[in-house]
DNA sequence: GGTATTATGTAGCGAGCTCTAAAGAATTAA
DNA sequence: TTAATTCTTTAGAGCTCGCTACATAATACC
């Protein structure tokens, strides 16, 4: 059974990785109908809405497709890491990677593409942040796992070294949407990595233990 | 020689911080005039406009409100501590601490206010990230103090690591957004303090001295 | 009181937004 | 060839946005 009726005039999937492009570069209010469809090859409204049901619907496909692509990377360095160490420097490797690449908009999807949006739009909102709440967990999986297989000290908090983690991998997805350099994130990288002995290692730093808690 | 003429039903000092709240809280373009208005009192437009010119106008003082108030705190840790480390230490407590004030939006209003705005606001965009730009030269300023008065060492690079701390200062401010409790925050601190001696006194860290450049 | 001055209340303009209705064009199935 | 299906084109509906025109109300100066 072939395709019947008029066929697309487009190609659904670069239409996609463009919009994915547009909602990226301008965010999720900023990328119009009008951008959207010119960046997907200059389709008429009807067509657009045909292929992907709503701007919300595409944008959601757009996230998707990020975190198959340019996010996956990411996880899979924290996941096959040999050590908990490894996993989190590689991590933030590929942070810096995927936040600088050439020819793709500066700085995280999941942070540019719908950060404080309007309340018309706060599933949208809503949507990322659970997805870089996510991320958060699953780094504090990955120290967990640290801690479970003898590698980091048992009165290691996860939660907590996983806030800040998460903190210098939302930061640097600032500084790269603001044009810092690719090698002075690195350094960034370097830095935040130089802390990894200290907090893993050094008691005054986890007593009282921080719970990552959320609103106190 | 007194006011003259019908006198203004509402104090406009109060009426901008106000605003400023609703900027903080909703963004620039989530905060719409009827909210504005709404929260200002319940005054109507002609009056909004006559006292404050336009949206943008007001946006503009409700910075400088916010960096004259809640902002100033981090900038006096920064120059009034006695040492670089202590004054970077004191910066991210004030930061935690304007982040996270009851009462008030969370996070920060240099990075909630306005990131990622329209293509039409880019003035507005372009304005908080200046002042995100600003505070990094300041953190640049004091750790090259701390090179020139002999506290730490010649080949430190001051704009590598001041990219380092604005990292985690903005990674904190998404963090308090997104609702971490205060005291995960604290411990998110107390992990990048760790990082100082490293950071300031391990050669491997500084080669090859890394500029702050921007784009590569 | 009369007048100039400044603020307020009501109403609505023009632009841009997401999304849709209706008719025509290109393809497959019979 | 005819009908059914699916996409495209053109036009615009319905809404919200920032902002303003205009008449009215409240104050200070003379």
């Amino acid at each position: 059974m072939t395709q019947r009726g008029r066929p697309r005039s487009f190609d659904r999937q670069t239409a996609l990785r463009q919009a994915m492009q547009v909602f990226w570069a301008l965010g999720y209010e900023g990328a119009t109908l009008n951008e959207l469809q010119e960046a997907m090859g200059g389709i008429a409204p009807p067509s657009f809405y045909a292929a992907f049901g709503s701007k919300e619907e595409l944008f959601r496909e757009a996230v998707e497709l990020y975190s198959r692509t340019l996010g996956a990377p990411m996880m899979k360095a924290l996941e096959e890491g040999p050590t908990a160490r490894d996993s989190i420097q590689a991590l933030l490797v590929a942070a810096v990677e995927a936040f600088c690449k050439p020819g793709l908009p500066r700085g995280c999807f999941l942070v540019s593409g719908a950060f404080n949006s309007v309340p018309a739009n706060k599933n949208v909102d809503d949507h990322v942040r659970g997805l870089r709440v996510r991320r958060q967990k699953a780094i504090q999986q990955r120290l967990q796992r640290g801690v479970e297989e003898g590698e980091l000290p048992k009165n290691l908090d996860p939660a907590a070294t996983a806030v800040f983690y998460t903190t210098v991998i939302d930061g640097l997805a600032i500084q790269a949407r603001d044009g810092v350099s690719r090698k002075a994130l690195n350094f960034a990288v370097d830095c935040a990595m130089a802390a990894w002995d200290p907090v893993v290692h050094e008691t005054d730093l986890r007593k009282p233990r921080m719970l990552a808690n959320r609103r106190e």
